[in-house]
RNA sequence: GCACCAUUAGCUCAGUCGGUAGAGCACCUGACUCUUAAUCAGGGUGUCCUGGGUUCGAGUCCCAGAUGGUGUACCA
């Protein structure tokens, strides 16, 4: 022990430590030195929370209770000192008074540091000036921090850091942890929704030997074992759609997937996705299911359906409008894929409006090409868009009455797209020509076309009911309902680089 | 991938025309028994992101790189 405490002294000494650090580590020695490591502590019995001892101050007042969480502020005033003790439920301040504690507690309480864990007991009492305070007549270090907190009037600005050192964000940005306590509840209340709907929740792989469901580059891995090339899933569609083969019928699964693309404010390579598929119910039941339900989580958790994104106001109260995606390209784009079918004519029409196209371009992917030019930016109210070209649809149901167009539809908020649906493909003879178009867009370089999943239309021969199926983007919907720019600021963690330390 | 911007004390930031680095908070020393961004007195704690270059002299100018941000490309 003695020995120990040498050492840890020489390397204090020889570290090139800043003054800050190097005081912060001969506290904790002298603590250490004196029996009372902080570090040997392994519990506190906890009787109150900050949050209750405010609002139940009229029958808490003169009651004993203890509490711990993290020093935040000091103010000493010589005999006596107040401070500020956060816990997750908020903030309550301590009084302590050398009469209360004794000499060498208070003389011990004098070196704590901001960001010290700390145990208190006492008594809950109103200060002279009216804030509900508790009155020390015990208190014990928990944990030492070694390290200076960012500072308590500007917090973290810094987004490097804010990133990295998610912890300190969280602990000096109040509105950052909102954020996640809100996002924590968003996906509770879609839960909710789909249990009560008689979904039941499950979990397939994130390992894939064939990556599909999206359009999309996956990230591989190995198995050693195995020795087998692994992908990381891009999205769960294949295998949600085999339960409902085997008869489950109605599905969800809210987890990761990975899509090995760029980082933007709408990007990050692992993200949260909510996918569902319902036996007996096609795309106009998942429009419904989507608007009743995004409605209902806002109500739940923000109490409106009246939202502001980055300025501008957002009514999510359904039903939402419903557009054919020919209809929106008319109506936003002012061309008519209805009367257009000619390759040439068609690439002229985009010229007309600004669109180059390289090579030739079918009529479907001419159709998409000109809804996302020309139209997602103004879908700022909640839209259906739906009937999508078959060309970029290889797992969706056929539209019967309109040849090349499917039964599928996404959603638009704010010009941006939140989610995706359709009447699932269930005839495996059209599905094995699906695969083979999207294989023959890869053998011409297409990295992001879809694999063949022979497994896949095995078991679609077997007899996938008719089937509705849909995917929500769960961090966009977090950054919609909490009026975040940047999906970083939905996701505690997100993909940075490595950085040398 | 490309373009632009940022990087100075633990944090938030200033730094003039190229002339030996500055504030607030935090921290250290002292005073103070009801403060709350406590106050008062004293103390600056630094790889100016890194590496080159220009210059008598570079935080500042030039080049390359690192990290981050934004836009764009990519991304049903």
């Amino acid at each position: 022990m003695t020995e120990n405490n040498e050492i840890r002294e020489n390397n204090i000494q020889q570290e090139d430590l800043n003054e800050i650090l190097r005081v912060r580590r001969e506290k904790l020695l002298e603590l250490q030195r004196t029996g009372k490591d902080p570090f040997e502590q392994v519990k506190y019995e906890v009787t109150a929370k900050s949050s209750e001892i405010i609002e139940e101050f009229e029958t808490r007042e003169g009651q004993t209770v203890s509490v711990a969480g993290r020093l935040m502020s000091k103010r000493g005033m010589g005999k006596v000192s107040f401070c500020d003790l956060h816990d997750r439920y908020g903030k309550i301040q301590l009084y302590i008074r050398m009469n209360d504690v004794g000499e060498e507690k208070y003389a011990e309480f004098k070196k704590y540091d901001i960001g010290d864990i700390v145990g208190v007991k006492g008594e809950v009492f109103k200060t002279q000036k009216g804030e509900i305070s508790i009155k020390v007549s015990d208190i014990v270090m928990l944990s030492k921090s070694l390290q200076p907190l960012p500072e308590k009037w500007h917090g973290l600005k810094d987004t490097d850091l804010r990133y990295r050192q998610r912890y300190l964000d969280l602990l000096v940005n109040p509105e950052v942890k909102n954020i996640f306590v809100t996002r924590s509840r968003i996906i509770k209340e879609i839960r909710r929704f789909l249990d009560d709907r008689e979904f039941l929740e499950v979990e397939t792989p994130i390992l894939n030997p064939i990556p599909g469901g999206a359009a999309a580059r996956p990230f591989i891995t190995h198995h050693n074992a195995l020795d087998m090339d692994l992908y990381l899933r891009i999205a769960p569609e294949l295998y949600l759609k085999r339960l409902i083969i085997g008869g489950m019928e109605r599905v969800y699964e809210i987890g990761r997937m990975f899509r090995n693309e760029g980082i933007s404010v709408k990007h990050n390579p692992e993200f949260t996705m909510m996918e569902l598929y319902q036996a007996y119910a096609d795309y106009h039941d998942m429009m419904k299911l989507t608007e009743d339900m995004v409605s209902t989580v806002a109500q739940k958790v923000l109490g409106t359906c009246q939202i502001t994104y980055q300025g501008v106001s957002v009514d999510l109260t359904p039903p939402w409008r419903r557009l054919t995606m020919l209809d929106a390209v008319k109506e936003y784009g002012g061309i008519d894929f209805d009367k257009l079918s000619d390759p040439e004519e068609i690439k002229a029409a985009l010229k007309h409006k600004g669109i180059e196209t390289e090579g030739n371009i079918g009529w479907g992917e001419a159709l998409a090409l000109a809804f996302e030019e020309l139209v997602e930016h103004h879908l700022i109210q909640p839209t259906f868009i739906y009937d999508y070209p078959i060309e970029i649809s290889p797992l969706t149901k056929k539209k019967y009455s309109r040849p090349g167009l499917t039964e599928r539809f996404e959603i638009f908020i704010c010009g941006r797209e939140y989610g995706n649906a359709y009447s699932e493909l269930n005839d495996p003879i059209d599905q094995k020509e699906r695969f083979d178009d999207q294989m023959r867009k890869r053998q011409a370089g297409d990295e992001e076309a879809n694999m063949e999943d022979k497994d896949y239309l095995l078991a679609m021969e077997y007899g996938l009911p008719p089937t509705g199926g849909l995917g929500i983007g769960i961090d966009r919907l977090v950054m919609l309902l909490t009026d975040s720019y940047s999906i970083r600021d939905v996701i505690l963690f997100p993909t940075m680089r490595l950085k040398d330390m």
